[in-house]
DNA sequence: AGGGGTACCTGCGGGC
DNA sequence: TGCCCGCAGGTACCCC
């Protein structure tokens, strides 16, 4: 679900359902992708979850807080209520869409006292939740500017270009420039601003870049407002079970050898920096 | 500095 | 049917 506007999907839901809420125990199905000791935050109060980035950050009553990075497939599922208490489990519970609880891709389950519970599942175990404690906290400090915040200014965006010769699609990606940006939506803004993401980031004119900006901002509010991106393979769902809805409006993603919705041309991939770049020849320069 | 390759995992779909 | 390959929303690490 990793990028920016699934994130954000699901920081949204959380804040609403799980602040408030004691961790009554933690079971670890894959024990490499919970780094720490569960028992340092057992008894402890959710009373804040944010984001930075991709990454998640569940504050906790004792000072300490949840660092969680979803990765490729990670998700996190919301259960209000299980039919069984907690010594019970592993036991499935009736979820939406036919599946169970925990699923074969579930890898850590945070039960609460009020008999909810949180599950983290990820099919490519790449995802990863830590404790964390006091106020730096290395992961989140090498993070660049969060695209949706007052300071990303096309001056801002600007001063991050034209230092580079590195294709503009790969500065997009780099989480130390730019925030929360991945494969998806660093496709769909560069097909939005009309550029190719082969060229190099320091030979986009004032224009380019003043539209690329926008396309930035409003890719990313779109995908938001749709509740993100639920791909073919459907890793990425909210935390209600649900899927996002912003696939359909996807552009360029995965739209090779299809027509672009804009001048009926077809749309290109290409391999750049190891990953799957769709473009429309036409419409991007 | 930055490009390319590999690695971490699992599963799916296509070609033979 | 079975096998091998490439592919997948991310990122860290190596070597050059």
């Amino acid at each position: 679900m990793p990028e920016l506007p699934e994130v954000e999907t699901t920081v949204r839901y959380l804040k609403e359902h799980i602040v408030g809420r004691q961790i009554q125990g933690i079971k670890i199905f894959s024990k490499k992708q919970f780094l720490d000791n569960p028992n340092l935050i057992v008894g402890a109060k959710i009373v804040g979850v944010n984001r930075q980035g991709k990454m998640l950050l569940f504050s906790l009553g004792n000072d300490k807080k949840i660092l969680i990075h979803l990765k490729l497939t990670g998700q996190l599922v919301f259960a209000p209520h299980l039919e069984n208490n907690q010594a019970n489990y592993p036991r499935p519970i009736p979820f939406s869409g036919g599946n169970t609880l925990p699923g074969r891709a579930t890898r850590v389950v945070i039960y609460f006292s009020d008999n909810s519970a949180l599950f983290f599942n990820d099919l490519r175990k790449f995802g990863w939740m830590k404790i964390v404690e006091g106020k730096r906290i290395k992961e989140l400090e090498n993070l660049g500017i969060e695209p949706l915040s007052s300071r990303f200014t096309i001056k801002t965006l600007t001063s991050l270009l034209t230092g580079t010769k590195r294709a503009i699609k790969t500065v997009l990606l780099d989480q130390t420039k730019i925030a929360g940006i991945g494969n998806i939506y660093a496709n769909e803004a560069l097909f939005l601003a009309g550029v190719l993401p082969q060229r190099p980031a320091n030979s986009l004119t004032e224009k380019e870049i003043k539209k690329l900006h926008q396309a930035i901002i409003s890719v990313l509010k779109g995908a938001i407002r749709h509740q993100g991106t639920s791909a073919a393979d459907d890793a990425y769902v909210q935390p209600d079970g649900r899927s996002g809805r912003f696939q359909s409006r996807l552009k360029v993603y995965q739209r090779d050898g299809e027509k672009c919705f804009s001048c009926k041309k077809i749309i290109k991939r290409i391999k750049l920096g190891g990953r799957g770049t769709f473009f429309c020849p036409h419409c991007q320069k």
